[in-house]
DNA sequence: GTGAAAGCGCTAACAT
DNA sequence: ATGTTAGCGCTTTCAC
């Protein structure tokens, strides 16, 4: 193998010249457009083969379509989001269509070059998964480029949405502990600033989903919230605050796995025994919740299933940009592991 | 915000108009090519800014370059990656270019449709991670759009190759496992079968640092190696076998910190303690390896140097197609943690 | 049902 | 230093 120029691609002239029929048939063909008998079909298909004629994506893009998915992740490190791009994957196989991806974007800077990146580069359209921007740069986007926005509550007129229910998924989990005897179940938030922005956000969900459940089971003296982080920082600094209080709580909600490992970590710091000593569960069933050593009670977001909606809504918005949006909420399942139990006596 | 069809967008030309100059000049001016005056510059810039303009990638494709780097990871979930991409996207940060990736695959086919995808869609280059395909097809990539290889040993003509020398991984764990007193150690390697391409991936390097570090330290006798796979399951089975030898272990080295996690658990099943009993090693310091409960000593890559490595390389390479081929090695580390200590007495 | 020709937004020769 | 013009590979009218 040299080192040389490539040579040049095969186009849809040369297929064109090399099945003898003019380019506009070629074309008709590769989008199973109106208009080519089955003859002429088979010819320019074999022509395809023999030539090894692949589409330019991005020449087809200046008129027409590129046939590309752009999908936004906020954090790659996540390990919720594989989950969902499964889905979406999954659901585009057997279509024409790719995925590509804009790489982890941290706050809304980074998060606004690359939709504008992905936009840039001709995606037909956009799925964003859990985007920090201010709604009206989402509707903005939207209005551009055919759009379903993931993991965030809070619906528009202008682009469909796939979330879990948050709020319900709390209920799980404060479910779950009651029934096994807990009555002071704590519960460590992500703290948001935005006001403007907060109420769409999931983990201020999952907050009102603990505060409601509590309610609910009578036990709204015992509400108790740190706000710290969904990070293992986050979990550990708001463990050592719950372990200081005077009654310490029989159970930690933290409202992410990240989290939740923090607050193992400052557990196991104070020679306390989980689940002897205190309960813990987590949020998102990330793929450390199942490890051995860990064995985290936790909440399983149905990613893939969500990413299989996002996937389809966009194909028909795609389809028909002027369609009424959708909205679909999806129903979280509580998975039990080892670090819940009963309550010391 | 409606719904309505989006309005056309700022071409070239209405930047051109506005500013009262030809298109050559405003493609000079975005192109910072020669031949454009200071008062020309700041004009077009004014109409570029004043009208929002943003240059179409994929049109920008059909005559020169897309300014998008594509980036294939094999999986998305292998918390290795995303080290490796910060790094490329830190080099890349303050350039024109923006990085794509390819969504996770598994296998030969589905990496050839991931890497085809991006060439379709006019990526100015590549970055492949750790991939699968065979040799010949790696360096008909690299033929077609500059290319560079991650994580996989074996150099090439063609391509640029950027790895951690993990023959060097390997014995830094059979040393200080070693150093600790031990002389049992095994080994749980991932099996890999094609024999064309085996010598290139980093799990066979591993295995062979192991063998040379054993033989090294005068522990040729104690070489153990068990054949299973880089996953939970696979390092499961591995200790199940491991544990059910006449003489078992004192230590075992997983080429993988998932191995590692299986490891970890099919010693909590046999009632044995870790590191009292045994003590277990990992590879990649793998996001979890740092988590409390696990505190898996392990050997970390550079993975943020490997990126920041190979995007360098990469634009050298797209600015010189015919500069020859640059081989980087990078040096891993130990990180010593709570699952090694002296054999049991 | 089929093909000729215009043009998508941009860059690169080639004038001037 | 600046502008004119011919494409890049494809889709899309619009004739036939």
């Amino acid at each position: 193998m040299e080192p040389s120029a490539s040579p040049r691609r095969v186009t849809i002239v040369d297929v064109a010249r090399h099945a003898r029929v003019s380019t506009t048939a070629v074309s008709k063909v590769l989008r199973n457009a109106y208009g080519a008998s089955p003859e002429m079909q088979a010819k320019v298909r074999r022509a395809i083969d023999e030539l090894g004629y692949r589409p330019y994506a991005a020449a087809r893009g200046l008129r027409g379509q590129t046939y590309t998915i752009g999908v936004m992740l906020p954090d790659i490190r996540n390990p919720f989001f594989p989950e969902i791009l499964d889905g979406i994957t999954g659901r585009l196989e057997d279509t024409d269509y790719q995925v590509l991806m804009g790489p982890g974007c941290n706050g809304e800077k980074a998060e606004a070059r690359v939709t504008e990146a992905l936009i840039d580069r001709g995606m037909d359209g956009l799925v964003l998964v859990a985007p920090v921007s201010s709604r009206a740069r989402l509707e903005h986007i939207a209005a551009t480029v055919p759009t379903v926005v993931v993991g965030r509550h809070g619906d528009s007129l202008v682009y469909d949405t796939v979330a879990d229910d948050d709020v319900a998924g709390a209920a799980l989990v404060v479910g779950h502990l009651a029934a096994l005897g807990h009555r002071r179940i704590a519960h460590i938030e992500h703290h948001e600033t935005d006001p403007t922005r907060i109420a769409e956000m999931p983990n201020a969900q999952r907050a009102d989903g603990y505060r409601k459940a509590m309610r609910n089971l009578g036990l709204e003296a015992e509400i108790d919230v740190v706000s710290t982080s969904y990070t293992q920082q986050g979990g550990y600094d708001g463990a050592k605050e719950l372990l200081a209080r005077p009654q310490r709580p029989t159970a930690v909600f933290a409202g992410a796995d990240f989290a939740a490992m923090g607050v193992l970590e400052a557990v196991a710091e104070a020679g306390l025994s989980v689940p002897g000593d205190l309960s813990v569960a987590g949020y998102d069933n990330t793929s450390f919740a199942a490890l051995g050593p860990i064995s985290l009670t936790s909440v399983d977001q149905a990613g893939r299933e969500i990413g299989r909606n996002a996937a389809r809504l966009l194909l028909e918005r795609i389809a028909d940009r002027r369609k009424p949006s959708v909205q679909v909420r999806l129903s979280p399942a509580l998975v039990t592991r080892r670090t819940t139990a009963a309550p010391p006596a």
